[in-house]
DNA sequence: TGATTATATTTGTATATACAAATATATTTT
DNA sequence: AAAATATATTTGTATATACAAATATAATCA
């Protein structure tokens, strides 16, 4: 059944959750190549622009909770792709040299998944989609 | 971090999963009243409003997979909200007479609820960022 | 009618994320 | 400088959902 079709088609909580399982699902499938999950990807990506970044900042960028990205993170070191120095109460994360190769193929990635969803709307009514997303986001509590 | 400040804020992938946990979080509140997560409750709603249900519709109109609808048929029955009686390979679910009871208290969550969230880009932008993001979901493949 | 295929549901396991509490350090106040 | 408070991160545990395989039944075909 389309989600157009749902009892619950008006409704918000539905048509989010349905359409984040949605993007999560391709975009599974544009990072599988790189082995990493869409989450431990972008903070990759990060991690190899922006070099010594703390997992507070990466929460931020990341809109993720710190005790999540802690649980990215070790994913990331056990992979070898990035290390962790902590000193004292805070923490930098840089991306290894194994890590920074990847760059290339991930900005691929980033690409494919762009182009996964974009076609359907089109470029100017997804870039509204997401900036309506955003703007409620941005303003509902928590 | 504001989702619109982040450096992927163009991103669907963000901007949906980011939205999707918002609204997570509101109708968990709306629904705390009654006891029960938003997924359990309207498919309570939908028990009491069709009863004999079976699981694989409730997974067409709750946009969600068979086995997570047997997974929430199990806590429900648990709370003695509803009965499944299988007889072949068809599963018919009802609401039992302490679910149906509930009726009048999940209706006023459903009202909290969308009250959560409309005021905020008001009731007709609501109504269109809903259809957007539904017809991105339908579009979208899988 | 017996074999094959299709449908409906459940079960075991995995993923993504969060909450609350714990830990550790830094900053401010008195 | 000691005490109180604030900040950054991690750890233990929980929730929501899905995937793949298993189970069970029904429908179709040869």
């Amino acid at each position: 059944m389309k989600t157009s079709e749902s009892r619950f088609r008006r409704c918000m909580y539905f048509s989010s959750n349905a359409l984040a399982r949605k993007m999560e699902r391709l975009a599974n499938e544009s990072w599988q190549r790189v082995d990493l999950s869409p989450s431990h990807a972008y903070l990759l990506m990060i991690a190899i622009e922006e070099p010594g970044v703390q997992p507070g900042t990466l929460a931020g960028e990341l809109q993720l909770k710190p005790s999540t990205i802690t649980r990215l993170i070790e994913k990331l070191e056990e992979k070898k792709l990035v290390v962790r120095f902590t000193e004292g109460k805070t923490t930098n994360v840089y991306a290894t040299p194994k890590g920074k190769e990847l760059l290339p193929q991930l900005k691929e990635c980033l690409k494919d998944f762009y182009e996964g969803y974009t076609h359907v709307l089109g470029n100017e009514e997804s870039a509204k989609l997401v900036a309506n997303m955003n703007k409620l986001s941005d303003e509902l509590p928590g």
